[in-house]
RNA sequence: GGUGGGUUGGCGGAGAGGUUACGCACCGGAUUGCAAAUCCGUGAAGACCGGUUCGAUUCCGGUACCCACCUCCA
């Protein structure tokens, strides 16, 4: 069996995976808040594990894998753009609001990821469906002395917690020192940190021992991995950015209830995103959700590749030549599929899938590596072709299919989307397209070849790319098509 | 100020103390009426300074620069 082995950050070490149970390995990834769209960032976690979930069912059985992935579904900003509802004149109670605007979200969400290749987690538990076990933490971790009221709050005593900032190579006194927040009276440490805070009428909120009230930041994560892994699982992940405070107060609250438990036994954090070299942010104007990008007619497996080029605990910059990069290269995969890979080729089988690409993935998910030995097989693959030997072929469609790359498909997002259905109608039974096909074959035949490539050139000007094969031309849509320039060009060669 | 990470050819990016990484782009050639696609091939590197070594891009020390977190942003 293949060795897994990952970087993990509580010890800054590459270590193996040892299963806790092989026959059911635990993973949990800290999901997003759905308080709007996904931006690009919010992917490059949700890719990770997307190829670690894939990785872990090649070697332990589908079966034996169990993600966990939550929505966090109660937030101030979800809060603040249900009240901004309100205030605009929507006659629905502010509870129905918020739960409009998370049903909203949680659906973008899971259209965009689909559309990334990403499997959807075994489980995805939202946050307001495990309040009573919160609560029940919250008071558990009273009683055990690691937190207090005060106030209508429930506070962490991180004083009563050895290993707090270990996770993040901070010492307390470290962080109090370079504190930039606003430290609440009621607080015996600056860094204590909330568990439970009260809610006033308009804001939602559960009855708890502390009175009405609503779940710090925190403790939604320890509550839903122990109810759905259990107190003691394989691996945690997510952003760079939650290591501290997130992840560390999570280990805090869990390690305190769970007493010799251990919690997440690795721990995994994915590096930041950048654009064009910068960090992105909405100052900078080089913010975008996953959907921008989708609706400019780039295709979800163009982002998977140019993600999957960058080693996960490296930033990783997006930027329009990565993304030319990535859909030449998708272009090349479904050129070879189409002329390889016969349509009724046998389903792929686990065998087919290539053993070197499963080591580099093994080795802290080195999905780069993984990619060069895939150029070594899409080589392969393309000379056998030409032999009429399917064997290669199959290994590199199969490992393909294996990395998530089923559609290979970089203008199926303009087909579908983009161009209107009027005009969607038209090039779907092709009359104009194919018609000025027929035009420029005959200006070749007749030698006239100045006609034949001005109709070339305003198919390229019209955005439809056009290229002669053995077999007779063929054509699909590309980035910026421009079904009036088509039409022109259809009235200018009276086709 | 504290903590962590990084700096490889035009771009992306890896392993390894000594042997071409690889991909993209570029350039040259083949093919094509011209293109596209395809095929063949060339060139190009490891922030800076010192140390260890027969030999370092790879190990050690220092410097510079960059990034992230410490602010409920993955």
């Amino acid at each position: 069996m293949v060795q897994i082995r990952l970087t993990n950050t509580r010890t800054r070490r590459k270590e193996d995976l040892v299963p806790i149970d092989p026959q059911n390995v635990r993973l949990y990834l800290c999901g997003p808040t759905v308080y709007d769209r996904a931006h690009l960032g919010n992917a490059r976690p949700v890719l990770v594990f997307d190829v670690l979930v894939r990785l872990l069912n090649h070697i332990y059985g589908a079966d034996h894998v169990t993600y966990v992935r939550n929505f966090t579904d109660v937030d101030d900003k979800i809060n603040a753009e249900a009240q901004r509802r309100k205030t605009a004149g929507s006659p629905l109670s502010l509870e129905a609001l918020i739960n409009e605007r998370t049903a909203e979200t949680i659906g973008w969400y899971h259209a965009d990821m689909d559309a990334l290749g990403a499997m959807r987690p075994d489980h995805e538990p939202r946050a307001t469906q495990y309040i009573t076990q919160m609560i029940a933490m919250n008071a558990d971790l009273i009683a055990k002395g690691h937190a207090y009221e005060a106030e209508g709050h429930v506070l962490f005593d991180v004083r009563s917690f050895p290993d707090y900032g270990k996770l993040s190579g901070r010492s307390v006194d470290d962080m109090i020192a370079g504190a930039r927040v606003e430290v609440a009276p009621f607080k015996r440490d600056p860094m204590d940190f909330v568990l439970w805070k009260p809610s006033s009428g308009d804001l939602p909120g559960w009855d708890s021992p502390w009175g009405r009230g609503r779940p710090g930041w925190h403790i939604e994560c320890s509550a839903m991995s122990a109810a759905l892994l259990g107190p003691h699982f394989d691996i945690h992940g997510g952003g760079l950015d939650l290591q501290f405070p997130h992840h560390e107060n999570e280990i805090a609250q869990s390690c305190c209830a769970h007493p010799g438990e251990g919690f997440a036994n690795i721990w995994l954090h994915n590096e930041m995103l950048q654009v064009e070299g910068k960090k992105m942010s909405k100052s900078l104007g080089n913010f975008f959700t996953v959907r921008d990008l989708l609706d400019k007619g780039i295709a979800g497996e163009v982002i998977r590749l140019v993600f999957l080029e960058t080693h996960y605990r490296k930033p990783m910059d997006w930027s329009e030549e990565r993304r030319q990069s990535a859909e030449r290269r998708l272009s090349k995969w479904a050129n070879i599929r189409r002329n390889a890979l016969p349509k009724d080729h046998r389903p792929f089988d686990k065998a087919d899938i290539d053993d070197q690409v499963i080591e580099a993935l093994a080795n802290d998910l080195n999905t780069h590596a993984a990619l060069t030995r895939l150029y070594e097989m899409e080589r392969a693959a393309k000379d056998a072709g030409r032999d009429q030997d399917i064997e290669p072929v199959m290994r590199f469609f199969a490992t393909l299919d294996f990395l998530g790359f089923t559609k290979l498909d970089i203008h199926q997002q303009q087909r579908s989307n983009s161009v209107s259905e009027a005009v969607s109608d038209v090039l779907d039974n092709g009359s104009l397209v194919e018609s000025l096909l027929t035009a420029r074959a005959e200006a070749r035949k007749a030698r006239d070849f100045a006609r034949a490539d001005a109709i070339r050139d305003g198919f390229a000007a019209a955005g439809v790319d056009v290229k002669d094969t053995a077999a007779g031309p063929e054509w699909s849509l590309a980035t910026g098509f421009d079904a009036g320039r088509l039409a022109e060009l259809a009235r200018n060669f009276g086709a």
